[in-house]
DNA sequence: GGAAGTCAAGTCTCG
DNA sequence: CGAGACTTGACTTCC
């Protein structure tokens, strides 16, 4: 198991999610942005390896508008050298890499226009992890999409429409049960028609169910899981105390996060802390696990 | 330097 | 019907 935590390390004084307005956009704003981004990339990974963090999500905001028409800077190439560095030193390692494009990435909507705006943006994802050379166990997690009150033709839409994308995505895609629309019972669904890998995250599930158990989904998830997708993943957090219901917690709860390990076992998986204090949870979390012979954490 | 106003994109829920 | 939430406040302007 490798433990990780999403785009954001909070003590290292960067960050590579650094954007601008639309309209600041220029070309040298774009390249001055990016080159930062990229070098504190490599300053989190370079953080995170020592202190046996090897899973990591690479925020979306990597490049800003890249998929927008905007954008007419070859970044891919003229930062050909640094994607390739950051990679290497992702390989060397062994860390994994997750993104999650943000909600307006939608394969199922009903409107065409968004469905093509998606495409583009799955395909910046997909080339942001093709330039660092990375494998297609670099996956690529986006929920199925809305409902539009009416679930079985929706579902039926992302299909169809998994079936036009270009194999760039299609071989890095993975789909993440959500919180109130679809829960994993429909993922493993859609799983079927498509050979998708399932994210199951964890907090969802709990919100948002047909009943199952987590650990009888979890191990029907990670049959879902093929050797080129690489181990599992899963997305695991907690409710905030007095929050909104779904709100994420503000530091993780090791005692839930005990028991889920426990709950959970003997599977193996990579774990995503979507937690908002990032790599203080992490650290906590890896302790942890290192402390628990059970736990095969990956040290 | 700090506060206030605003920000590419979609969908759903709540008040 | 508008605001808020979503994996996440941060960029920009004004004072």
């Amino acid at each position: 198991m490798k433990i990780g935590y999403p785009c954001i390390n909070l003590r290292i004084g960067c960050r590579s999610s650094s954007a601008f307005r639309l309209r600041s956009y220029s070309p040298s704003l774009l390249r001055e942005k990016v080159a930062g981004n990229l070098g504190c990339l490599m300053k989190t990974l370079e953080f995170n390896v020592p202190h046996r963090i090897f899973f990591f999500r690479i925020s979306s905001d990597l490049v800003p508008f890249a998929s927008h028409p905007v954008c007419r800077v070859n970044w891919r190439r003229e930062f050909e050298k640094e994607f390739e560095e950051i990679g290497a030193f992702i390989m060397k390692y062994r860390i994994r890499i997750s993104m999650h494009p943000d909600q307006f990435t939608l394969i199922n909507s009903v409107d065409p226009g968004v469905f093509q705006r998606s495409v583009a943006e799955l395909l910046y994802h997909a080339d942001v992890l093709d330039a660092m050379g990375l494998g297609a166990s670099a996956k690529i997690q986006v929920h199925v999409g809305g409902v539009y009150g009416e679930r079985a033709k929706s579902i039926a839409r992302f299909i169809r429409r998994f079936h036009t994308l270009d194999e760039r995505i299609r071989r890095r895609l993975a789909i993440e049960n959500d919180d109130r629309n679809y829960p994993a019972a429909d993922c493993l669904a859609i799983s079927r028609e498509t050979g998708l890998p399932v994210i199951c995250d964890v907090f969802h599930h709990r919100l948002n169910n047909r009943g199952e158990r987590i650990r009888d989904i979890l191990f029907l998830i990670a049959r879902t899981w093929r050797r080129s997708d690489g181990v599992m993943m899963v997305d695991y957090s907690s409710q905030k105390r007095g929050g909104r219901r779904g709100a994420h917690a503000y530091s993780i709860d090791l005692g839930d996060f005990r028991k889920f390990l426990a709950l959970s076992r003997p599977l193996d998986f990579d774990l995503m802390l979507e937690i908002k204090d990032k790599e203080r949870s992490a650290l906590s979390a890896v302790a942890m696990a290192r402390a628990d012979v059970r736990f095969n954490l990956r040290s």
